[in-house]
DNA sequence: AAGTGGTCTAGACCACTCT
DNA sequence: GAGTGGTCTAGACCACTTG
């Protein structure tokens, strides 16, 4: 890839966007060539570099070592999920001791809302329970592309990070995604799995991930015990 | 103000915080000086500018226009609070219009929690009921330092966008936020003016808002009708 | 000591906005 | 045309990491 000196689009971009393909593609499994070396291959000066470089880490495609060198970021989807803290946290930080349980996965069918709004037909499905000291507290169930999920299949799910085997097993990139949450009651097979009423109220969650190009990766739809769980959202004006 | 230049920490940091702390003062209104003229002032480069106001806009407190100047951002909060949608977005989104009611407004203790979390024992109420289309569909209650609410109720709250009041009438930055979404159900009073029945599911959210220095500027309890409203939240791994 | 990113300078030209 | 931010260059020195 080349750098197009000519065009309107500046510089910096054009680069960032070469790099950015480049990263995706896996052309940098760890560390990207040094400042001054993309400065000769592209030749332009090193501010337009750090300039391409800097947008990138703002992104949270590149982290910065100081001494060391630009690596490519591998940070756990839990931090960019940022704002919205996960179930282990808010569990650890209520004191217990968070675990999980598969309680089914294989091809199925998903319902009819998601086949539309995902546009694939065939899915694998995932099913878990979350327990918060061996108290059921969640119920999770997830959703993929057929390729997707047969590939995450070759993998034990009973005490997986699933978004840690889509990033660095499958190079799946998760990048943005559309939550809801909502308040309703459960139905009877969920009343009797969480251990609470038909007439308790819980949380339900639906949450769309799509990968860069966006591509639909998971659909996921989650039951929360509403007397024992409740979201947390760190609300910021900063950006940096 | 000045900058040191034997001390430890850049330049473009010190300059950063100078402007901050400026802006923040209200000492510039609406444009700040242009690139060139800090650059003189301050007897430093272009770039070391351009990078403390690129910092600034990254936080959300300048914003650049090219060709007129760069300016202090008085952007909505509803804007920043950013990944959450406000209660009217997502009404208007569901093709409804959104109305608000005052319930009440005055001198009130607040809750016991809050009296601690916050400090202050003192505090000004305001409870408001929020429609879509004439059907009311949450309840608000928002409490401030008394001295904050004061100032508050020199204005019309019956209609107010309480945020914008804060900042651009009374001068006070709204910077971070922590907020709870949780399920419960409705004590009577509740359930009679969202008129549904006790038995039913809410949605309850609660939110500390604090100002630049850590001061709290609000605490909130909110009550959500759960068959009519969901929140939406927009999770990214970008940050630009 | 060599290599990396971090900071900073001085100066140039371009694109946009206003008058 | 004058002023603004946007882009870009060439070169310097510093601070940190590693061999």
């Amino acid at each position: 890839m080349k750098l197009d000196f000519e065009s309107p689009v500046p510089l910096h971009e054009q680069l960032k966007n070469i790099l950015k393909k480049e990263i995706l593609n896996g052309e940098y499994k760890e560390k990207i060539p040094s400042e001054r070396e993309l400065m000769e291959w592209f030749a332009v000066s090193r501010s337009t570099v750090r300039q391409a470089i800097s947008a990138l880490v703002r992104e949270g495609v590149l982290e910065k070592k100081h001494g060391k060198g630009t690596f490519v970021s591998y940070r756990p989807v839990e931090e960019w999920l940022g704002n919205l803290s996960t179930f282990n946290e808010i569990i650890k930080k209520m004191g217990m001791k968070p675990s999980i349980k598969l309680l089914q996965q294989g091809k199925a069918s998903a319902p009819k809302e998601v086949t539309h709004a995902l546009g694939f037909s065939e899915s694998y499905v995932i099913e878990r329970l979350r327990y918060a000291d061996n108290i059921p507290i969640a119920l999770e169930k997830q959703y993929y592309p057929l390729e997707i999920g047969l590939e995450l299949a070759k993998f034990n799910l009973n005490n997986a990070a699933i978004y840690d085997l889509l990033e660095t097993s499958l190079g799946i990139n998760l990048w943005e995604a559309e939550q809801v949450i909502a308040s309703t009651k459960p139905s009877k097979e969920e009343a009797s799995l969480l251990g609470i009423p038909e007439s308790a109220c819980v949380l339900l969650t639906e949450r769309f991930i799509t990968d860069p190009e966006g591509n639909p990766v998971e659909y996921e739809r989650s039951i929360y015990r509403a007397d024992m769980y409740a979201f947390r959202i760190r609300l910021s004006r900063k950006r940096g």
